[in-house]
DNA sequence: GAATGCGGGTTAA
DNA sequence: TTAACCCGCATTC
């Protein structure tokens, strides 16, 4: 039982998801149906990948992802679509006394996401920048969910081109630390007060004089030293996602005020979300244009740093200093499309498909690695390209239905063109040749090295809205599929 | 208050 | 037609 190796660059088997060994698109009128095994959940989920979870699986029924997603509606309450918000960062990009950097997660909500970039960098009392996701062809990469049987169908579109913020479980874990040490702080304070009072209640005779100043130290804003990047709040990664990832060690116990709260890890290389080196900010950007450069966006000086500003990261993002004006966006990647192959299908656009064969590898091993922060951003590459994602409204019945239906007369040609995985587990051994190069170019995204090791945490919510299924029958998931690997069970 | 999902609607290509 | 995006609403935590 062994995980992909540290470095998964140097595996030289096809380690792939299980979704990606199938053949199926998100837009599939029918989803591989006996299935054999599942994925285990992906936190940092990068490419053009697809998994198949349980319908079992806490993460996948949330529709999480360590990225910052958004709900986005594409009229098809079949499929849930979600695209990515970026990261936040600081304006300079300054770096904390530890050397990591400020990573927040974006928040989900239109107004919250606003107010936070009104607020400033914790750290040099910069501006917060929001980066925009521009990986899916200067479109924000997308998520796509669809519940199908007793599986969770997942499929992403697009290469995340700017750093991981701090997952969920982390922005919940900080905040609820700043807050748990705000509240200990405060009492701390009120008691040692009342205690002083006290004693000068007995020194004086009992004239409590100064009781006033009580009210000084109440109130949030007294207790400004909890976001000083001093403050030890745990910046790594916590979080609930259950799976482990070869990144994540142990985690270091932390305690706030004598509660023991989830333990936290420091991890010498956390967010490696930059699939390979020469992709890396480090390596596009080997001059940064210095803070000052740096327009002051979304400043408001009144707005007092908070718990949110206190996220640090790894050092490893060297992107700081980017302008936002130079972070221009070089995507080279060609749009052939499915089409061309397949012939029309009269039915979802698999472009993407197409997209990354016609880059003759997956973006991760091309050079036009949809990277922002380059150094040498083509000029004559289109910022943004057609791309046709999952968002047609169809036939489908509502992803939350019991029963998935279909319309058979939409997408029968479709099927009969591409009906591998209509058919029991042919899918498991075939791979259309047409699709290898997006699964080669996906599995090392999907695994190894993407993922994060994160401890497991028992379940925070058991009265899920739970999927309801029909008309499937469950296939027995305990058997290994020749050379196939288990995620479950660490086993490949 | 924020996250999340849903769905109507608009816009641009 | 398609996909991205905006917005409001409801639910949940």
């Amino acid at each position: 039982m062994s995980r992909s190796s540290a470095n998964p660059f140097e595996d030289a088997d096809c380690v792939c998801s299980y979704g990606m060994k199938l053949t199926w698109d998100i837009n599939d009128p029918k989803l591989p149906q006996e299935l054999k095994q599942f994925d285990s959940f992906q936190e940092w989920t990068e490419g053009y990948v697809r998994f198949i979870y349980s319908a079992e699986d806490k993460n996948a029924q949330r529709h999480l992802s360590g990225w910052a997603m958004r709900n986005t509606n594409n009229h098809n309450c079949q499929i849930l679509k979600k695209s990515c918000l970026g990261v936040v960062v600081c304006s300079r990009g300054c770096v904390l006394p530890d050397g990591t950097k400020m990573q927040l997660r974006p928040a989900i909500c239109d107004k919250a996401r606003q107010k936070q970039q009104k607020k400033l960098c914790s750290n040099c009392n910069a501006a917060l920048e929001l980066i925009p996701c521009r990986g899916h062809s200067g479109y924000p990469v997308t998520n796509f969910w669809r519940l199908d049987c007793k599986a969770i169908f997942f499929q992403a579109k697009g290469v995340h081109d700017h750093p991981r913020p701090e997952s969920k479980s982390e922005t919940e874990a900080r905040r609820s630390a700043v807050k748990r040490q705000m509240s200990s702080s405060h009492l701390a304070q009120k008691k040692r007060f009342l205690e002083s009072e006290a004693e000068r209640y007995h020194d004086t005779g009992g004239h409590l004089s100064n009781m006033h100043h009580l009210s000084c130290v109440e109130g949030p804003e007294r207790f400004s030293l909890l976001t000083e990047p001093s403050f030890p709040i745990p910046s790594q990664h916590y979080s609930s996602f259950q799976n482990t990832d070869p990144y994540k060690a142990s985690y270091d116990s932390v305690s706030f005020d004598g509660e023991a709260l989830p333990t936290f890890q420091k991890c010498s290389n956390p967010r490696i979300y930059m699939p390979r080196p020469p992709c890396g900010y480090e390596f596009a950007v080997p001059g940064y244009i210095s803070s000052s450069s740096f327009p002051s966006l979304y400043k408001d000086s009144s707005s007092p740093p908070d718990a949110d500003h206190v996220h640090l990261n790894g050092p490893q993002h060297n992107f700081a200093g980017l302008n936002v004006s130079d972070r221009n966006f070089d995507n080279t990647i060609k749009h052939h499309g499915w089409k061309q192959i397949f012939g029309k299908t009269g039915y979802g656009d698999r472009s993407d498909y197409g997209q990354v064969q016609a880059n003759a590898a997956h973006p991760y091993y091309n050079g036009d690695y949809p990277c922002r922060y380059r150094s040498t951003p083509s000029p004559t590459a289109p910022t943004l390209q057609t791309v046709i994602t999952t968002t047609t409204k169809v036939s489908y019945q509502p992803y939350k239905s019991s029963m998935v239906k279909y319309s058979d007369n939409i997408y029968d040609i479709k099927n009969l063109q591409n009906c591998n995985h209509m058919t029991d587990n042919m899918a498991d051994t075939i791979f259309p040749e047409v699709k290898t190069q997006e699964d080669f170019g996906v599995i090392r995204s999907a695994l190894g090295y993407e993922q994060d090791i994160v401890p497991t945490k028992s379940e925070q919510v058991e009265n899920l809205d739970t999927y309801r299924y029909g008309g499937c029958t469950a296939s027995s998931f305990s058997e290994h599929l020749g050379h196939s690997f288990r995620y479950e069970n660490n086993e490949y």
